[in-house]
DNA sequence: ACATCTTATCGTATATTTGCGATATAAGAT
DNA sequence: ATCTTATATCGCAAATATACGATAAGATGT
């Protein structure tokens, strides 16, 4: 039955969708932020830096890759990861479009 | 076993992954860009214009409205919605914080 | 070759999300 | 009072997401 209607949208309502879906955990959130932070690539570090298994920040940190939010490069026996801020460029202006309607509707907000 | 450890992070991560989570349906962009480009107050219009039925419909402007995202009076027999551009201020005030690191540390970006 | 360290993946249990039909609720119209 | 219209809610089925431990894979060091 109601599996998921996602191919019915535009495929800009699904590219925003998606990327607010990666950032729809404090996880990633974290992640994020630990990432904009130091902006030399984190390994493992962050693993450290949660309260989360190393499994679980593995699999965050591939969500996070596979929505294209964040760049990962294998350099030796370690994963070195940093923020795509090409995408967050793209998507902030997206959502600036969306919020620039708004304001301009403020005005005459009914309810 | 692996409920869900949000109370783990800040309540700040919280209320960004809270916001995205409630972005994350390609149906709630949908939604949001109804509410945004008619800004005076719509209703079940908003079911004709989505592939889906109402009951879902009616489930996604709860879920919208539980974050904050949109407001809701009734109406006599009709809802109405609103988009809470407050929130989106302040949500999208914090995305930009996010994103202002990210542009500052841009060059020195090594992956 | 072997041990070690780091990260990814698999398997699994549980929780949440998504979607719909059916039904309830509430206001207006007849 | 009853019917209609518009929304919300309930109940359910199926899909996803979350989390962990266990294990695999890959590189480095001895």
């Amino acid at each position: 039955m109601a599996i998921h209607k996602k191919e019915a949208f535009t495929q800009k309502e699904q590219d925003l969708a998606n990327f607010a879906k990666a950032m729809a955990h404090p996880a990633r959130i974290a992640i994020l932020k630990v990432l904009a932070q130091r902006n030399e690539c984190i390994c493992g570090e962050i693993v450290n830096l949660l309260p989360l298994a190393q499994s679980t920040v593995s699999q965050h940190l591939k969500e996070l890759k596979t929505a294209g939010l964040i760049t990962g490069t294998i350099d030796g026996p370690r994963s070195c990861y940093c923020i795509n801020w090409k995408a967050f460029e793209k998507f902030n202006g997206e959502f600036n479009f969306l919020f620039a309607k708004l304001k301009v509707n403020n005005e005459k907000a009914c309810c």
